[in-house]
DNA sequence: TATGAATGAGCGTTCATTCAT
DNA sequence: GATGAATGAACGCTCATTCAT
């Protein structure tokens, strides 16, 4: 009995991994407001009634695929945050871990990319993300590494900078390296791009 | 006859703004999936089949309003891309101009956010405004004062530094001036986040 | 311009009517719960899509065809009320001419009787009724024809009995003329069934 | 073997009285539409697909709850029917408890008046008791107790009174006693609501 | 028998598009 | 050109019923 209850919950787990899949791929070859939800069972090779048994409603299984999608990430990141390596490195390293993994999921990562930003899961990803950031820059200015500076606008900025570099790997127009994104942005973070023949070393550069 | 055909021409092109304005409208009140052909015709004070006179169908309208609300930051854009300032000066110029039209239509163009990059127009429009930064980079490099890196990625991280500031200064959360998040992003691009003891003036970007 | 707009109306108020009647047919061969939009659009020769052109929505079809069908005894009703005949002869009045024109929507009134108690219609149209009967046998008993008793009580009941009489005269079973179903009611009302020797004028009904 | 099967149909009997006790308790909680096989399932402990092995279809099942709801009504009333009192003295016992019984059910009552009159136990129940009622009547004018007349007519009104005394009742405007309620309508019954002055006791009521 | 995942027709509703006037 | 009623495909969702296990 117990283990027959077991494994129900592991195959709807499967079937809910499966719908999944089945969204992803609609969701690259339709875009985001492409995903129907009979497409999605279509795709699944299932009724579209079915789905109903393994997600409430549609937000539901949007949410979900936005979860299993992000979530990995979000712990990845938020481990190495909490590691105690020097702020740059920490950034770097997230960087490269985002990256790495996202290139197993491109077309995804594009196409979530669209996502309304009035999606219940995009409200609350972003805000972690703003947040992981936030510290590390403020802890980076603590350490001495920094400049001192408004660390939620560094954040953001840090994020958009990501975010196209995601865009940029997903497309196809490029097939360089994680390593590659990783140098261009961790040295544009820390030297921006001007040549700097005399770095004044106290000047602030925001509040 | 080419008199009346002039006219014609000139009537439906107030036409077209009338409706554009109307769908604007709808914009603001209904958001972005509440733009519907009934509503837009409604405000536009015509029946719905005759927006059909003027655009091909929702899809033409939809990037009329689009070309039609990016089109004065492009060209703005682009006049000051084409003046003979030094690099860095014309980032900030751009940067400045591109923050303080946007505030005055954060509405608009905060809505305008939601929309699916699938859209014709915003696809064509990111093309444009990446060659500009990057143009500008290339020539920053040249010029002497941006060490040597890939253009295209930093045009990409401009961008999408651009893209949050804008974000944040759409957002209710902040009534920061305009010059506070062009000073933010200037500097970092500059100069970056860190501390620099010992500039080494040589090292390369990327490539 | 005046004109077209009232004829607009017109053309309006006879698709209403025209959609009503397909209602009716519909009801009437597939009963209350059979009333689909669908149905009703396929019986009145539109696609389903255009009901809406007409009602809001299902409810407000369904409110209609209650108000078309209601509306007009509940006027004539209201009519009688308000005269100043005895109150016995307004109760016969009353139901004379509620019978003659259910006499005509046979069907209609057998299913609409049905209704769930939920619908917001039949709520507002009891009440109305009791109150009205209530009112009579009021008066009735302050002009000294009726014994004093419990109107609320009796209004219900009268109202009971000429349900059932309706429904007796909707079915096929009975052909018989509208008079004698008055007779019938009014007589038993008035007398009541059983063989009086010996009346006590001061008997109390009720409270 | 036979043992068995009686065993067997023991068991079922069982089973569909807990099935049913299930749905009671669905029909309560969630309205008559809110009956779902889904949910009665999971009331009673079962699988969607086992109500299957005991009712054909939902129809069967509903109609089940009807009956089983009702019988007892029934029963009740057919037996005082077939009992050997004065007629007067019969409605009034069967009002009585028809009223005592419903008062315990006053939530399912009052949910299955909801009920589709189209559904098949309801068409079958109102004939049994309008014959009741009738013969009730009947024997009452051989009697001599009532004035004769038509006894479909009267059938039928004074079902129609209790109907609506029933509603009265179960409606949470009213706390009166079952005796209140009898004491009404068999007052009503018996003299009607008029001052009878000069009774004539010879006048029929119809045909 | 019991199960519950799968089905699929059906629901009410929306809306871009067409077309006779 | 302007109109707006009509269309019909598509949407998210429900649920009675079936059937392999």
């Amino acid at each position: 009995m117990r283990l027959s209850k077991a494994r129900r919950e592991f195959v709807t787990a499967m079937m809910k991994d499966t719908i999944c899949d089945a969204a992803d791929s609609v969701l690259k070859k339709h875009g985001f407001s492409g995903i129907t939800m009979d497409r999605v069972a279509t795709t699944a090779g299932l009724a579209k009634g079915s789905l109903y048994n393994y997600f409430q409603d549609k937000d539901d299984l949007l949410q979900f695929i936005y979860a299993r999608l992000v979530e990995p990430f979000m712990q990845a990141i938020e481990e190495i945050a909490a590691g105690d390596l020097p702020a740059p490195k920490k950034l770097e390293n997230i960087l490269r871990v985002t990256l790495e993994r996202s290139d197993k999921h491109k077309g995804v990562i594009r196409l979530l990319m669209e996502t309304n930003q009035d999606q219940e899961v995009r409200k609350a990803i972003r805000p972690r993300i703003l947040r992981i950031y936030s510290d590390i820059f403020q802890r980076g200015i603590l350490e001495g590494s920094f400049r001192p500076h408004n660390v939620a606008h560094t954040a953001r900025m840090f994020l958009g900078c990501v975010t196209e570099l995601f865009e940029l790997q997903a497309s196809d127009a490029s097939d360089e390296e994680v390593e590659g994104y990783v140098g261009v942005l961790i040295d544009a973070t820390l030297h921006g791009f001007s040549i700097h023949v005399q770095e004044s070393l106290e000047t602030p550069l925001n509040q």
